[in-house]
Formats: C-alpha cells, sequence, structure tokens
RNA sequence: GGAGAGGUGGCUGAGUGGUCGAAAGCGCUCCCCUGCUAAGGGAGUAAGGGUGUUAUAGCCCUUCGAGGGUUCGAAUCCCUCCCUCUCCGCCA
C-alpha cells in the first residue's frame, strides 16, 4: 500500500510512478473520491464533536436531577444526520481503500525501464556452464531412467503439476533443504522458524497476495477461512504484523522451510515437463525486516546470502534485476538468480529477492522505533528464495549427471545423504 | 468434542451506562536531592486517522479481542465470531 498522504499531496507523481511499471491509475476519479471524502470526513466527525458535547452536557444535567427529556429530542435529530453522512463515508473511504490495496509499489529509481521480463538486466555471473561431450537430459528423463522421479502416479494419486520423488532422489531433496537451514544459521546468523502452511485472510492482505491475486491461491472450504500458504513470506513476515519493533534488534533476519502451494491459474501451457512449476514445491526463503536507510544494503546481503547456496552447491548461475514491467506488485526492487540448466541451454529462477519497502509494513502496521524522532515509524520487509529447493534439486541432477545417467553428490550435501558420492545409474 | 473462566495501555491490574483514553503498581525518560553501585522526591510516558503547517504547534475524530446492535451517551448492556486459560474426553 502507498502513503495516502502522498496520493492527496502528489498525485500526478504517484501515477507518472506507476506508470514506469505500465499501471494505470485514474487520477481524475481519484480526485474526485478524495475531494468527497474530504467534505464528509471533515462533516462526519463535527457532527460526532457536537454529539459527544450534547452528551456530556446531559450526563451533567442527569448528576443535577433536572429533566433531560427536551435535551434528548435535540440530539435524536443531529443523531439521525451523524448517521446518514457515516455511511456515506464508509462508502466513499470503502471505495478509496479498494484503490489503495490495488495499486502496485513504487519502484526504486535503480529499477531499469522495460515491459516484459525481456528487459531484465543481468548484473553478474557466478561459474561456468559445463562443457559437456555428451548430450545432457533434462531432470525428467533422468529420473525416470533411475526410477527415482514420478510425474505419472503423482498425476494419478493428486493431478498434473506434482510430483512424487523416491530413493536416494528423494533424500537430495531433503538433504538440499537441510544443508541451506544449516547454512543460513551457523554462516549466515539467521533465525530459524517453523510456520503454519495454512493462514487468514489478514495475512495475505498484509503481504499483498489479498486482494488481487486471490485467484493464484488455494483456499480450504470449511467453516474457517484458510489459505495455503503460497511462500513463507506470508506467515514469517506477518509474524510482526501490528508490532512496534526497537531499533537494537533490528535487522531482524529469519530463515523459514515451509512448503508452497500455488494454483498457477494463467500458467497453462507453461513449463508443463517436469518440475519448474508445480502447485506443491519447498522453499528455503528468508525474510528481512529492516529500518529504512538500510533496506537496499539488505537487499544486496540477502541476495548474497542465498548466492552462496549455488556457490557452495557449484551451480553456475547469474543474477539479474528485473526491469520495471516485470517487478511484482508489492516489490520496490527485485533481483533474481537464475541457475544454469543444461537441458534447457539457459538460466532459469531458482531465486528472487525483494525489497517491499514499506509497502507491506504499511498494510501490516509493522513500525519500529525511530530513536531520533522517538515516534513509530513504518520499516521496510525483504524476502527471498534462499533457495527453492525443487528448482535446486533438478540443477543438481542435471548439472551433475553423467554419461551413464548416475549423478554425482555435490560435496557440501554429502554429509545429509549417509556419506554417498553418486546416486548410482540402474 | 463437552463444561467453565476470561480477553483493558510496554507489562501487571482496577473499572458493570455519563466528568474514563481509562485508577494503582511496575517499567521507561527527564529533573531535583543524595552520594556511590542503595534509596528518596517531582514531572512525563498508547496508537491510528483528519485538519492544518515549509516544518512545528494547535484543534478534532476513532480505538478497551473483531464485527454488528440498543442508547442522547457503551470498556461497561445485547447478538455473532475469533482467541486464550482450566477441567474432562480424544489424539500424533
Amino acid at each position: 500500500m502507498l502513503d495516502p498522504k502522498l496520493l492527496r499531496s502528489d498525485i500526478h507523481k504517484v501515477a507518472a510512478e506507476l506508470a514506469r511499471r505500465g499501471a494505470k491509475f485514474d487520477v481524475e476519479n481519484y480526485t474526485a473520491l478524495e475531494t468527497r471524502r474530504k467534505a464528509l470526513q471533515v462533516r462526519t466527525e463535527d457532527l460526532q464533536k457536537e454529539r459527544n458535547a450534547s452528551s456530556k452536557s446531559i450526563g451533567q444535567a442527569v448528576h443535577r436531577g433536572e429533566d433531560v427529556e427536551p435535551l434528548k429530542a435535540a440530539v435524536a435529530a443531529l443523531g439521525e444526520e451523524l448517521k446518514a453522512s457515516q455511511v456515506e463515508l464508509t462508502q466513499v473511504q470503502e471505495a478509496l481503500e479498494a484503490i489503495h490495496m490495488g495499486l502496485p509499489n513504487i519502484l526504486h529509481e535503480s529499477v531499469p525501464q522495460g515491459q516484459s521480463e525481456d528487459d531484465n538486466v543481468e548484473i553478474r555471473r557466478w561459474g561456468e556452464p559445463q562443457q559437456r561431450d555428451f548430450e545432457p537430459r533434462d531432470h525428467v528423463d533422468l529420473g525416470a531412467a533411475l526410477g527415482l522421479l514420478d510425474f505419472e502416479v503423482a498425476a494419478k494419486i493428486a493431478g498434473s503439476r506434482f510430483a512424487v520423488m523416491k530413493g536416494q532422489v528423494a533424500r537430495m531433496h531433503r538433504a538440499l533443504i537441510q544443508f541451506m537451514l544449516d547454512t543460513h544459521v551457523e554462516e549466515h546468523g539467521y533465525t530459524e522458524l517453523y510456520v503454519p502452511y495454512m493462514v487468514n485472510r489478514e495475512s495475505l492482505t498484509g503481504t499483498g497476495q489479498l486482494p488481487k491475486f486471490e485467484e493464484d491461491l488455494f483456499a480450504l472450504s470449511g467453516e474457517q477461512e484458510y489459505f495455503l500458504i503460497p511462500t513463507a513470506e506470508v506467515p514469517v513476515t506477518n509474524l510482526s504484523r501490528g508490532d512496534i519493533i526497537e531499533a537494537d534488534n533490528l535487522p531482524l533476519r529469519m530463515v523459514c522451510h515451509t512448503p508452497c502451494f500455488r494454483s498457477e491459474a494463467g500458467s497453462y501451457g507453461k513449463d508443463t515437463r517436469g518440475m519448474i512449476r508445480q502447485h506443491q514445491f519447498e522453499k528455503v526463503e528468508l525474510v528481512h525486516l529492516s529500518r529504512p536507510d538500510e533496506s537496499y544494503a539488505e537487499l544486496e546481503t540477502l541476495t548474497g546470502h542465498a548466492e552462496s547456496i549455488l556457490q557452495r552447491l557449484g551451480l553456475a548461475y547469474r543474477v539479474i534485476v528485473l526491469c520495471t514491467g516485470d517487478t511484482g506488485f508489492g516489490a520496490s526492487k527485485t533481483y533474481d538468480i537464475e541457475v544454469w540448466m543444461p537441458s534447457q541451454n539457459k538460466y532459469r529462477e531458482i531465486s528472487s529477492c525483494s525489497n517491499c519497502g514499506d509497502f507491506q509494513a504499511r498494510r501490516m502496521q509493522t513500525r519500529w522505533r525511530n530513536p531520533e524522532t522517538g515516534k513509530p515509524e513504518l520499516l521496510h520487509t525483504l524476502n527471498g528464495s534462499g533457495v527453492a529447493a525443487g528448482r535446486a534439486l533438478i540443477a543438481v541432477m542435471e548439472n551433475y549427471q553423467q554419461a551413464d545417467g548416475s549423478i554425482v553428490i555435490p560435496e557440501v550435501l554429502r554429509r545429509y545423504m549417509g556419506g554417498a558420492d553418486r546416486i548410482p545409474a540402474t
């Protein structure tokens, strides 16, 4: 959510900023609503003031033992007027609120201009895509040949966009998660968390998935309204919803492994083969809460922590900064980390690291106490995958495959796999 | 699932229709006194929003789990929901 005061004071600047990312904003409609809001709110509050004063004097008259019936009659008419004014005000405020909740974040000035993912800008590369003297197979073929990755049986028990892993592949998937958590906790100083995988509507509104992107979520049926989390960002960031955090405790750096559930509505026909795009996948998520003046430095740090996982795994990757047209709804700046996928002969997203500025914090009313002012002020929230486990698994499978179909286990994972150095071909 | 109790400010906790944004205590900040790792005295100390200002100030509205209702007036009465605690049952 953007600062309503900014919308009032400099609406044309906001419209120009939103236009950078291709978002439309009806300035005239907004201005008209805002003008009505102001008149109605001032009027309503004046009436409330009058009502309060009258009621108070009635109370005092009662204490003096006077007849208050005439006074009551006089206030009754005021009450009707107040009620009508309140109803109208609520309507206008709800209309404004709907607009506020639908507006994306303003982008950082450093975000490159562009329309789509084709305009994203590469920042750096690490590692070299391996040269092989054989044609690399993709993870689907590799997994099928090993008998350890099965999409057909997953379709039987659940449907499309699910996977079943077995044996050493299932174990490597688990090993990756363990390795990532341990690295972030032991090497990078994160606090490990375990959180609910179902959350309420308030949480999803806080981080910006709702109200605009409800079709991307799985909702549970039942008496209570629950949604399956699309990312640990939702529960973890919302832990501090409504809190005022002391400056000494910032930055907060939290790591959390969860499954993620996404309906993938609107991605029909995209990445239908294999494990790239699933309804259910595992991810290790990094969440930072930071002082506003440190959040862009925190974004670099967070991205570096995610990169370090790929470096330790020996996987070649590149970091790109998303352009204005490709940056997500709540982010002011996003780096994607893309890992080399031999079968596709290109880099594919394995992590997305974003600074959301005060966008989520305003929705959640998450603040810190600024020692300079002594006042609560909105803090900044960041999140990034560190990294997606399913995609890390297939990256390892494809990058570490041998000509005979076996898969060498990266050094750092061996301690999590009983010391094995290879998944043998069958 | 059954029975009961309860949700008040950073914390503890009073408040059952009016002068209550809310006693008291703790904590915290500042000042005084006193000196030395004790104590005493005084003052201050919620958040959100509106208006307004270069920015302050000021003024106003709202908020006692959430949402509705009754009333001139609700922390206080009524309804619905959420949550916490205790006991029983069940269970990983």
